[in-house]
DNA sequence: GTTCAATTCAAGCGTTCGCTTGAATCACTC
DNA sequence: GAGTGATTCAAGCGAACGCTTGAATTGAAC
Protein backbone atom coordinates (compact mmCIF):
# COMPACT_ATOMS: atom_id res chain seq x y z
CA UNK A 1 0.00 0.00 0.00
CA UNK A 2 1.58 3.26 -1.13
CA UNK A 3 -0.20 5.71 1.22
CA UNK A 4 2.10 4.98 3.88
CA UNK A 5 4.12 7.47 1.94
CA UNK A 6 0.98 9.63 1.37
CA UNK A 7 0.33 9.76 5.11
CA UNK A 8 3.93 10.72 5.96
CA UNK A 9 3.50 13.56 3.30
CA UNK A 10 0.62 14.69 4.83
CA UNK A 11 1.65 14.69 8.60
CA UNK A 12 5.18 16.17 7.94
CA UNK A 13 3.33 19.01 5.97
CA UNK A 14 0.61 19.50 7.92
CA UNK A 15 3.11 19.93 10.83
CA UNK A 16 5.64 22.23 9.53
CA UNK A 17 3.05 24.61 8.46
CA UNK A 18 2.35 24.61 12.10
CA UNK A 19 5.37 24.87 13.48
CA UNK A 20 8.32 25.35 11.51
CA UNK A 21 10.07 22.78 9.69
CA UNK A 22 12.83 23.20 12.29
CA UNK A 23 10.83 22.82 15.12
CA UNK A 24 9.19 19.38 14.26
CA UNK A 25 10.88 16.32 15.12
CA UNK A 26 10.20 13.30 13.36
CA UNK A 27 8.75 11.54 16.32
CA UNK A 28 6.10 13.90 15.79
CA UNK A 29 6.00 12.78 11.92
CA UNK A 30 5.73 9.65 13.41
CA UNK A 31 3.16 9.80 15.64
CA UNK A 32 0.92 12.13 13.76
CA UNK A 33 0.99 9.64 10.67
CA UNK A 34 0.78 6.52 12.52
CA UNK A 35 3.57 5.37 10.37
CA UNK A 36 6.94 3.89 12.03
CA UNK A 37 10.27 6.05 12.15
CA UNK A 38 11.94 2.99 9.55
CA UNK A 39 9.02 4.01 7.00
CA UNK A 40 10.00 7.41 6.31
CA UNK A 41 14.18 7.04 6.23
CA UNK A 42 13.10 4.35 3.39
CA UNK A 43 10.91 5.80 2.07
CA UNK A 44 12.53 9.65 2.00
CA UNK A 45 15.75 8.52 3.07
CA UNK A 46 16.51 11.65 5.21
CA UNK A 47 14.47 14.10 7.28
CA UNK A 48 16.10 16.44 4.51
CA UNK A 49 14.80 14.81 2.00
CA UNK A 50 11.33 14.26 3.47
CA UNK A 51 11.40 18.06 3.53
CA UNK A 52 12.16 18.74 0.08
CA UNK A 53 9.36 16.03 -0.85
CA UNK A 54 6.61 17.80 0.96
CA UNK A 55 7.81 21.32 -1.01
CA UNK A 56 7.33 19.27 -4.19
CA UNK A 57 4.59 17.68 -3.83
CA UNK A 58 2.64 20.92 -4.27
CA UNK A 59 4.88 23.07 -5.92
CA UNK A 60 5.02 21.05 -9.15
CA UNK A 61 1.15 21.29 -9.35
CA UNK A 62 0.94 24.70 -8.69
CA UNK A 63 3.43 26.70 -10.20
CA UNK A 64 2.15 24.57 -13.37
CA UNK A 65 -1.26 26.21 -12.91
CA UNK A 66 0.68 29.19 -12.56
CA UNK A 67 2.06 29.24 -15.65
CA UNK A 68 -0.75 28.13 -17.17
CA UNK A 69 -2.56 31.10 -16.25
CA UNK A 70 0.56 33.00 -17.26
CA UNK A 71 0.10 31.90 -20.86
CA UNK A 72 -3.38 32.07 -20.79
CA UNK A 73 -3.00 35.77 -20.10
CA UNK A 74 -0.62 36.27 -22.88
CA UNK A 75 -3.05 34.89 -25.14
CA UNK A 76 -5.83 36.78 -23.75
CA UNK A 77 -4.67 40.13 -24.45
CA UNK A 78 -3.63 39.63 -27.73
CA UNK A 79 -1.56 42.23 -29.73
CA UNK A 80 -1.79 44.43 -26.59
CA UNK A 81 -0.02 44.09 -22.95
CA UNK A 82 -1.68 41.79 -20.03
CA UNK A 83 -1.98 44.37 -17.41
CA UNK A 84 -0.14 44.11 -14.28
CA UNK A 85 -2.81 43.35 -11.78
CA UNK A 86 -3.68 40.45 -14.34
CA UNK A 87 0.07 39.67 -14.00
CA UNK A 88 0.29 39.49 -10.46
CA UNK A 89 -3.48 37.69 -9.85
CA UNK A 90 -1.98 34.95 -11.93
CA UNK A 91 0.65 34.58 -9.13
CA UNK A 92 -0.73 35.05 -6.11
CA UNK A 93 -4.22 32.89 -6.46
CA UNK A 94 -3.39 29.56 -7.33
CA UNK A 95 -1.11 29.97 -4.39
CA UNK A 96 -4.10 31.59 -2.02
CA UNK A 97 -6.90 28.69 -3.71
CA UNK A 98 -4.53 26.11 -2.85
CA UNK A 99 -6.70 23.63 -0.98
CA UNK A 100 -9.61 26.38 -0.56
CA UNK A 101 -12.11 25.54 2.14
CA UNK A 102 -9.69 22.39 3.63
CA UNK A 103 -7.85 22.58 6.40
CA UNK A 104 -4.77 21.07 4.85
CA UNK A 105 -4.84 23.92 2.24
CA UNK A 106 -4.71 26.38 5.11
CA UNK A 107 -1.75 24.82 6.30
CA UNK A 108 0.41 24.24 3.10
CA UNK A 109 -0.29 28.25 2.27
CA UNK A 110 1.45 28.56 5.25
CA UNK A 111 4.16 26.18 4.78
CA UNK A 112 4.02 28.00 0.72
CA UNK A 113 4.89 31.26 2.59
CA UNK A 114 7.10 29.68 4.59
CA UNK A 115 9.72 28.37 1.82
CA UNK A 116 9.62 31.97 0.77
CA UNK A 117 12.03 32.90 3.50
CA UNK A 118 13.71 29.37 4.06
CA UNK A 119 16.18 30.41 2.02
CA UNK A 120 17.96 26.72 2.36
CA UNK A 121 14.99 25.37 1.36
CA UNK A 122 14.33 27.89 -1.32
CA UNK A 123 17.37 27.51 -3.49
CA UNK A 124 17.24 23.79 -3.50
CA UNK A 125 14.01 23.52 -4.99
CA UNK A 126 13.96 26.97 -6.83
CA UNK A 127 16.02 25.47 -9.80
CA UNK A 128 14.19 22.64 -10.08
CA UNK A 129 9.98 24.23 -9.44
CA UNK A 130 10.29 28.06 -9.47
CA UNK A 131 12.35 29.04 -12.43
CA UNK A 132 9.91 28.73 -14.82
CA UNK A 133 7.47 30.84 -13.15
CA UNK A 134 10.09 33.67 -12.50
CA UNK A 135 10.79 33.70 -16.27
CA UNK A 136 7.90 34.11 -17.62
CA UNK A 137 6.43 36.56 -14.55
CA UNK A 138 9.65 38.41 -15.22
CA UNK A 139 9.01 38.78 -19.25
CA UNK A 140 5.71 40.05 -18.38
CA UNK A 141 6.45 42.18 -16.34
CA UNK A 142 9.82 43.42 -18.42
CA UNK A 143 6.67 44.11 -21.16
CA UNK A 144 4.08 45.78 -18.90
CA UNK A 145 6.70 48.21 -17.54
CA UNK A 146 9.60 48.76 -19.99
CA UNK A 147 10.81 52.31 -18.30
CA UNK A 148 12.20 50.32 -15.24
CA UNK A 149 15.51 49.84 -14.64
CA UNK A 150 16.28 46.06 -14.62
CA UNK A 151 17.67 46.07 -10.81
CA UNK A 152 14.51 47.85 -10.03
CA UNK A 153 12.26 45.28 -11.49
CA UNK A 154 14.14 42.90 -9.68
CA UNK A 155 14.35 44.92 -6.38
CA UNK A 156 10.63 45.03 -6.70
CA UNK A 157 10.35 41.11 -7.66
CA UNK A 158 11.41 40.16 -4.37
CA UNK A 159 9.36 43.22 -2.19
CA UNK A 160 6.28 41.81 -4.15
CA UNK A 161 7.19 38.62 -3.31
CA UNK A 162 7.53 39.16 0.32
CA UNK A 163 4.42 40.37 0.86
CA UNK A 164 2.52 37.83 -0.67
CA UNK A 165 4.99 35.03 1.40
CA UNK A 166 3.79 37.37 4.26
CA UNK A 167 -0.15 37.39 4.01
CA UNK A 168 0.10 33.82 2.74
CA UNK A 169 1.89 32.09 5.93
CA UNK A 170 0.69 34.79 8.37
CA UNK A 171 -3.37 34.28 8.39
CA UNK A 172 -3.51 33.60 12.12
CA UNK A 173 -1.17 36.35 13.20
CA UNK A 174 -3.14 38.55 10.98
CA UNK A 175 -6.36 37.83 12.30
CA UNK A 176 -5.23 37.81 15.55
CA UNK A 177 -3.17 41.13 15.81
CA UNK A 178 -5.80 43.10 13.62
CA UNK A 179 -8.22 42.12 16.66
CA UNK A 180 -10.53 40.33 13.62
CA UNK A 181 -10.50 43.79 11.32
CA UNK A 182 -8.66 41.67 8.90
CA UNK A 183 -10.65 38.74 7.77
CA UNK A 184 -8.29 36.43 6.04
CA UNK A 185 -11.20 33.46 5.75
CA UNK A 186 -12.31 35.16 2.66
CA UNK A 187 -9.69 34.29 -0.37
CA UNK A 188 -11.02 36.08 -2.61
CA UNK A 189 -11.07 39.30 -1.23
CA UNK A 190 -7.65 38.36 0.13
CA UNK A 191 -6.75 37.71 -3.37
CA UNK A 192 -7.88 40.84 -4.87
CA UNK A 193 -5.90 42.82 -1.68
CA UNK A 194 -2.85 41.34 -2.32
CA UNK A 195 -3.14 42.00 -5.98
CA UNK A 196 -4.06 45.09 -5.97
CA UNK A 197 -0.96 45.91 -3.47
CA UNK A 198 2.01 44.22 -4.77
CA UNK A 199 0.66 45.73 -8.36
CA UNK A 200 1.16 49.17 -7.24
CA UNK A 201 4.11 48.63 -5.61
CA UNK A 202 5.33 46.95 -9.24
CA UNK A 203 4.25 49.94 -11.23
CA UNK A 204 5.35 53.16 -8.86
CA UNK A 205 6.81 55.89 -10.77
CA UNK A 206 10.52 55.44 -10.75
CA UNK A 207 12.30 58.18 -9.01
CA UNK A 208 16.06 57.89 -9.57
CA UNK A 209 19.29 59.62 -8.47
CA UNK A 210 18.89 62.10 -10.77
CA UNK A 211 16.24 64.07 -9.45
CA UNK A 212 16.38 64.70 -5.58
CA UNK A 213 13.92 61.94 -3.97
CA UNK A 214 11.74 62.94 -1.35
CA UNK A 215 12.10 60.19 0.72
CA UNK A 216 15.85 60.13 0.25
CA UNK A 217 16.56 62.68 3.75
CA UNK A 218 13.21 63.92 4.86
CA UNK A 219 14.32 64.46 8.33
CA UNK A 220 17.04 65.26 10.56
CA UNK A 221 18.94 63.84 12.18
CA UNK A 222 19.61 60.26 9.46
CA UNK A 223 21.60 57.45 9.73
CA UNK A 224 25.51 57.81 10.83
CA UNK B 1 32.62 41.74 34.90
CA UNK B 2 28.80 42.10 33.43
CA UNK B 3 30.08 41.85 29.34
CA UNK B 4 29.61 38.03 30.08
CA UNK B 5 25.74 38.70 29.06
CA UNK B 6 26.89 40.87 26.15
CA UNK B 7 29.12 37.88 24.42
CA UNK B 8 26.08 35.99 25.33
CA UNK B 9 23.89 38.47 23.48
CA UNK B 10 26.27 38.80 20.69
CA UNK B 11 26.71 35.02 20.46
CA UNK B 12 23.00 34.53 20.33
CA UNK B 13 22.30 37.20 18.19
CA UNK B 14 24.96 36.46 15.14
CA UNK B 15 23.83 32.78 15.48
CA UNK B 16 20.14 33.21 15.57
CA UNK B 17 20.01 35.92 12.30
CA UNK B 18 22.56 33.21 10.51
CA UNK B 19 20.52 30.16 10.83
CA UNK B 20 17.59 30.99 12.63
CA UNK B 21 16.46 30.87 16.17
CA UNK B 22 15.46 27.24 16.65
CA UNK B 23 18.33 26.22 14.47
CA UNK B 24 20.98 27.27 16.94
CA UNK B 25 21.96 24.97 20.10
CA UNK B 26 23.17 26.97 23.44
CA UNK B 27 25.89 24.52 23.08
CA UNK B 28 27.04 26.75 19.88
CA UNK B 29 26.00 30.10 21.35
CA UNK B 30 28.26 28.83 24.51
CA UNK B 31 31.10 28.11 22.15
CA UNK B 32 30.67 30.97 20.21
CA UNK B 33 30.64 33.22 23.14
CA UNK B 34 33.16 31.68 25.18
CA UNK B 35 31.06 31.44 28.08
CA UNK B 36 29.49 28.47 30.45
CA UNK B 37 25.83 26.85 30.02
CA UNK B 38 25.74 27.41 33.53
CA UNK B 39 26.22 31.25 33.24
CA UNK B 40 23.22 31.76 29.98
CA UNK B 41 20.85 30.00 32.51
CA UNK B 42 22.28 32.22 35.39
CA UNK B 43 21.69 35.16 33.72
CA UNK B 44 18.64 34.48 31.61
CA UNK B 45 16.98 32.00 33.31
CA UNK B 46 15.97 29.77 29.83
CA UNK B 47 16.50 29.55 25.88
CA UNK B 48 13.48 31.66 25.70
CA UNK B 49 14.43 34.11 27.80
CA UNK B 50 17.51 34.88 26.10
CA UNK B 51 15.37 34.81 22.87
CA UNK B 52 13.36 37.34 24.24
CA UNK B 53 16.75 39.66 25.54
CA UNK B 54 18.53 39.09 22.06
CA UNK B 55 15.23 40.93 20.33
CA UNK B 56 14.65 43.56 23.23
CA UNK B 57 18.14 45.06 22.97
CA UNK B 58 17.75 46.23 19.80
CA UNK B 59 14.28 46.65 19.48
CA UNK B 60 14.23 49.08 22.52
CA UNK B 61 16.52 51.50 20.62
CA UNK B 62 15.19 50.32 17.03
CA UNK B 63 11.46 51.35 17.51
CA UNK B 64 12.53 54.69 19.83
CA UNK B 65 13.97 55.84 17.30
CA UNK B 66 11.03 55.28 14.52
CA UNK B 67 8.74 56.99 17.36
CA UNK B 68 11.36 60.32 16.96
CA UNK B 69 11.17 60.05 13.63
CA UNK B 70 7.76 59.94 13.08
CA UNK B 71 7.06 62.86 15.95
CA UNK B 72 9.66 64.65 13.86
CA UNK B 73 7.70 64.56 10.44
CA UNK B 74 4.39 65.60 12.59
CA UNK B 75 6.19 68.77 13.71
CA UNK B 76 7.61 69.18 10.15
CA UNK B 77 4.68 69.14 8.29
CA UNK B 78 2.89 71.63 10.69
CA UNK B 79 -0.35 71.83 9.26
CA UNK B 80 -0.16 70.27 6.50
CA UNK B 81 -0.18 65.75 5.71
CA UNK B 82 3.04 64.15 6.11
CA UNK B 83 3.57 62.18 2.55
CA UNK B 84 3.43 58.25 2.89
CA UNK B 85 6.67 58.02 1.67
CA UNK B 86 8.27 59.83 4.42
CA UNK B 87 6.42 58.04 6.85
CA UNK B 88 7.34 54.49 5.64
CA UNK B 89 10.29 56.04 5.53
CA UNK B 90 10.29 56.54 9.40
CA UNK B 91 9.36 52.87 9.78
CA UNK B 92 12.05 51.52 7.09
CA UNK B 93 15.26 53.94 7.87
CA UNK B 94 16.25 52.98 10.86
CA UNK B 95 15.42 49.03 10.48
CA UNK B 96 17.59 49.42 7.05
CA UNK B 97 20.92 51.04 9.02
CA UNK B 98 21.05 49.30 12.30
CA UNK B 99 25.07 48.89 12.39
CA UNK B 100 25.19 49.99 9.42
CA UNK B 101 28.17 48.56 7.95
CA UNK B 102 29.63 46.55 10.34
CA UNK B 103 29.20 42.98 10.04
CA UNK B 104 27.05 42.48 13.14
CA UNK B 105 24.39 45.13 12.14
CA UNK B 106 24.08 43.14 8.68
CA UNK B 107 23.19 40.01 10.84
CA UNK B 108 21.00 41.78 13.07
CA UNK B 109 18.71 43.21 10.04
CA UNK B 110 18.75 39.88 9.26
CA UNK B 111 17.40 39.12 12.37
CA UNK B 112 15.06 41.67 12.91
CA UNK B 113 13.11 40.49 9.07
CA UNK B 114 12.79 37.13 10.83
CA UNK B 115 11.05 38.21 14.11
CA UNK B 116 8.49 39.62 12.21
CA UNK B 117 7.85 35.95 10.28
CA UNK B 118 7.91 34.57 13.85
CA UNK B 119 4.99 34.22 15.08
CA UNK B 120 5.77 33.03 18.69
CA UNK B 121 7.96 35.78 19.53
CA UNK B 122 6.27 38.20 17.77
CA UNK B 123 3.57 37.90 19.64
CA UNK B 124 5.66 38.35 22.70
CA UNK B 125 7.43 41.41 22.07
CA UNK B 126 4.70 43.20 20.28
CA UNK B 127 3.09 44.54 23.16
CA UNK B 128 6.15 45.40 24.75
CA UNK B 129 8.33 46.78 21.97
CA UNK B 130 6.55 48.00 18.81
CA UNK B 131 2.35 49.10 20.02
CA UNK B 132 3.82 52.48 20.53
CA UNK B 133 5.41 52.58 16.79
CA UNK B 134 2.64 51.03 15.40
CA UNK B 135 0.23 53.13 17.13
CA UNK B 136 2.08 56.53 15.69
CA UNK B 137 1.96 54.59 12.16
CA UNK B 138 -1.50 53.73 12.33
CA UNK B 139 -2.64 57.11 13.26
CA UNK B 140 -0.31 58.94 10.22
CA UNK B 141 -1.64 56.25 7.80
CA UNK B 142 -4.87 57.24 8.85
CA UNK B 143 -4.78 60.82 8.41
CA UNK B 144 -2.55 60.58 5.41
CA UNK B 145 -5.44 58.12 3.80
CA UNK B 146 -8.60 59.37 4.71
CA UNK B 147 -10.21 57.15 1.91
CA UNK B 148 -8.97 54.20 2.66
CA UNK B 149 -11.63 51.24 4.81
CA UNK B 150 -9.60 50.55 8.02
CA UNK B 151 -9.48 46.95 7.07
CA UNK B 152 -7.80 48.08 3.59
CA UNK B 153 -5.47 50.18 5.49
CA UNK B 154 -4.82 47.11 7.87
CA UNK B 155 -4.18 44.87 5.46
CA UNK B 156 -2.17 46.72 3.62
CA UNK B 157 0.05 47.40 6.73
CA UNK B 158 0.56 43.93 6.98
CA UNK B 159 1.52 43.19 3.31
CA UNK B 160 4.08 46.32 3.72
CA UNK B 161 5.32 45.16 6.75
CA UNK B 162 6.14 41.74 4.90
CA UNK B 163 7.91 43.26 1.78
CA UNK B 164 9.86 45.39 4.45
CA UNK B 165 10.94 41.96 6.54
CA UNK B 166 11.34 40.07 3.00
CA UNK B 167 14.14 42.51 2.01
CA UNK B 168 15.42 43.06 5.95
CA UNK B 169 16.12 39.75 6.14
CA UNK B 170 17.04 38.04 3.18
CA UNK B 171 19.56 40.40 1.55
CA UNK B 172 21.99 37.31 1.09
CA UNK B 173 19.09 35.74 -0.83
CA UNK B 174 18.62 38.70 -2.79
CA UNK B 175 22.01 39.26 -3.67
CA UNK B 176 22.40 35.59 -4.86
CA UNK B 177 19.15 35.09 -6.60
CA UNK B 178 19.61 38.11 -8.60
CA UNK B 179 22.92 37.22 -9.81
CA UNK B 180 24.32 40.40 -8.08
CA UNK B 181 22.40 42.45 -10.02
CA UNK B 182 20.84 44.18 -6.81
CA UNK B 183 23.04 45.62 -4.76
CA UNK B 184 22.34 44.54 -1.29
CA UNK B 185 25.30 46.38 0.18
CA UNK B 186 23.87 50.28 -1.07
CA UNK B 187 21.47 50.70 2.23
CA UNK B 188 20.35 54.06 1.09
CA UNK B 189 19.37 52.75 -1.83
CA UNK B 190 17.69 49.79 -1.15
CA UNK B 191 16.23 52.08 1.84
CA UNK B 192 14.73 54.51 -0.96
CA UNK B 193 13.39 51.15 -3.22
CA UNK B 194 11.81 49.97 -0.44
CA UNK B 195 9.89 52.88 0.77
CA UNK B 196 8.91 53.51 -2.82
CA UNK B 197 7.24 50.51 -3.00
CA UNK B 198 5.47 49.82 0.20
CA UNK B 199 4.52 53.67 -0.20
CA UNK B 200 2.95 52.92 -3.56
CA UNK B 201 1.39 50.29 -2.34
CA UNK B 202 -0.13 51.91 0.85
CA UNK B 203 -2.03 54.21 -1.49
CA UNK B 204 -2.90 52.28 -4.68
CA UNK B 205 -6.47 53.34 -4.94
CA UNK B 206 -9.10 51.22 -3.56
CA UNK B 207 -11.54 49.17 -5.82
CA UNK B 208 -14.39 47.32 -3.40
CA UNK B 209 -16.70 45.20 -4.25
CA UNK B 210 -19.18 48.06 -6.16
CA UNK B 211 -17.15 48.31 -9.56
CA UNK B 212 -16.08 45.17 -11.14
CA UNK B 213 -12.34 44.93 -10.20
CA UNK B 214 -10.05 44.03 -12.98
CA UNK B 215 -8.32 41.70 -11.10
CA UNK B 216 -11.51 40.06 -9.55
CA UNK B 217 -11.78 37.04 -12.23
CA UNK B 218 -9.74 37.77 -15.32
CA UNK B 219 -8.98 34.47 -16.69
CA UNK B 220 -10.85 31.58 -17.29
CA UNK B 221 -10.86 28.54 -15.06
CA UNK B 222 -10.46 29.88 -11.84
CA UNK B 223 -10.53 28.39 -8.43
CA UNK B 224 -12.82 25.19 -7.77
C1' DG C 1 1.72 -23.39 -1.77
C1' DT C 2 6.24 -21.76 -2.20
C1' DT C 3 9.27 -18.07 -3.25
C1' DC C 4 11.09 -13.62 -2.94
C1' DA C 5 11.35 -8.79 -3.07
C1' DA C 6 9.08 -4.83 -1.02
C1' DT C 7 7.58 -2.98 3.02
C1' DT C 8 6.65 -2.51 8.02
C1' DC C 9 7.75 -3.54 12.65
C1' DA C 10 9.76 -3.17 17.63
C1' DA C 11 13.82 -2.02 19.66
C1' DG C 12 17.58 0.61 20.48
C1' DC C 13 22.05 2.75 18.83
C1' DG C 14 25.01 6.94 19.52
C1' DT C 15 24.50 11.81 19.79
C1' DT C 16 22.91 16.12 21.20
C1' DC C 17 19.48 18.77 23.47
C1' DG C 18 18.23 22.28 27.49
C1' DC C 19 19.17 22.55 31.97
C1' DT C 20 21.05 21.56 36.90
C1' DT C 21 24.42 20.84 40.42
C1' DG C 22 27.91 21.77 43.93
C1' DA C 23 32.28 23.36 44.21
C1' DA C 24 35.53 27.11 42.92
C1' DT C 25 36.43 31.94 42.00
C1' DC C 26 35.65 36.76 41.90
C1' DA C 27 34.58 41.67 43.66
C1' DC C 28 33.80 44.08 47.64
C1' DT C 29 32.92 45.48 52.57
C1' DC C 30 34.39 45.98 57.05
C1' DG D 1 42.34 39.40 55.31
C1' DA D 2 38.12 37.21 56.83
C1' DG D 3 33.47 37.11 55.35
C1' DT D 4 29.81 37.39 51.88
C1' DG D 5 26.97 37.58 47.88
C1' DA D 6 27.48 37.42 42.88
C1' DT D 7 29.31 34.94 39.27
C1' DT D 8 31.74 31.19 36.76
C1' DC D 9 33.34 26.61 36.45
C1' DA D 10 33.59 21.39 35.12
C1' DA D 11 30.69 17.70 35.05
C1' DG D 12 26.80 15.35 33.99
C1' DC D 13 21.59 14.48 34.37
C1' DG D 14 17.35 12.80 31.90
C1' DA D 15 15.02 13.42 27.74
C1' DA D 16 14.64 13.83 22.93
C1' DC D 17 17.00 13.84 18.60
C1' DG D 18 17.84 11.44 13.67
C1' DC D 19 18.73 7.22 12.16
C1' DT D 20 19.81 1.95 11.93
C1' DT D 21 19.08 -2.84 12.55
C1' DG D 22 17.39 -7.52 11.92
C1' DA D 23 13.35 -9.90 12.20
C1' DA D 24 8.38 -10.14 10.89
C1' DT D 25 4.85 -9.24 7.51
C1' DT D 26 2.80 -8.45 3.18
C1' DG D 27 1.55 -9.16 -1.82
C1' DA D 28 2.34 -10.59 -6.41
C1' DA D 29 4.39 -14.32 -9.52
C1' DC D 30 4.78 -18.88 -10.60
Amino acid sequence: MPDTKMQILDAAECLFAEDGIGAVPLRRIIAEGRVNSAAIHYHFGSKEELVKAVFKRRFGPLNAQRVELLDQIVEEAGDGQPGIEDICYAIVAPAMRLGQGTDSGRLFRSLAGRLMTEPRYMEVVFSELFVEVDRRFDALLTRALPHLPEDVRVWRKFMATGSMAFVLREQDLIAKMSHGLCDTSDVEVTIRRLVRFMAAGLSAPVAEAAEPVEAAAPVGKGSR
